[in-house]
DNA sequence: ACAATACTTAGCGACATTGCTAAGTATTGT
DNA sequence: ACAATACTTAGCAATGTCGCTAAGTATTGT
């Protein structure tokens, strides 16, 4: 399995940056998290203030960005931490605030 | 100094986030870093492919992030990295993956 | 005083994002 | 088969972002 490349990388972490500078999406990871780290959509819906639809596109959001995994559980679907791109972020950082080359 | 109320943080922290989610924008961070931390807003531009003025929006949004600060020398402006605000991103992702209250 | 340098600010057009409502789809229950 | 449940998808209006060009401002040099 090939590594990501140069710019597939780069979109990645704009993707994990933008899905991370909306504070409801901030907010659901941290609802999702604070519950066990899974959650149904209609229960993280009811958390919140937007409609339904609004919650559902956050979480598409989320999902593409690889930081939720989405599964199918009769009529429900289950959202799931999957912080493994938050990796890349924290790398990032470390490397700005490191400056190594 | 009256700590920052709740409020003031999530809005700092949704500014950060957006700040970095823009890849010329973090660009524009890792260069100065590379070269030592301080560059004129003339030595930053020099080294992207998109116009001054763009260039100094993405400066001035950077700035008003607090990821940079700006000082006059003379005619030119020197931006010099100031990663503090960076310490409240790190706080939140430790936060989210610990999970804890 | 005037020109040159090193920027910033203003303003425009194209496109993306975010909220909404309305309509659609998949699964379960009767 | 039909209705109910649990969503998602489509599409709209308002607003924000990003690139650009043109114009403005502050400092330095002659």
């Amino acid at each position: 399995m090939a590594r990501l490349d140069a710019a597939a990388r780069l979109e990645q972490l704009t993707a994990a940056f933008s899905a991370l500078s909306h504070p409801t999406r901030r907010r659901i990871l941290l609802v999702i998290r604070f519950r066990g780290g899974a959650m149904t959509a209609g229960d993280i819906a009811g958390r919140f203030h937007c409609k339904w639809p609004t919650i559902s596109r956050h979480l598409r959001v989320l999902e593409t960005t690889g930081l939720l995994v989405r599964q199918r559980e009769g009529r429900q679907h289950v959202y799931r931490l999957s912080l493994q791109s938050l990796r890349r972020v924290k790398e990032w950082i470390r490397w700005l605030e490191a400056g190594r080359k």
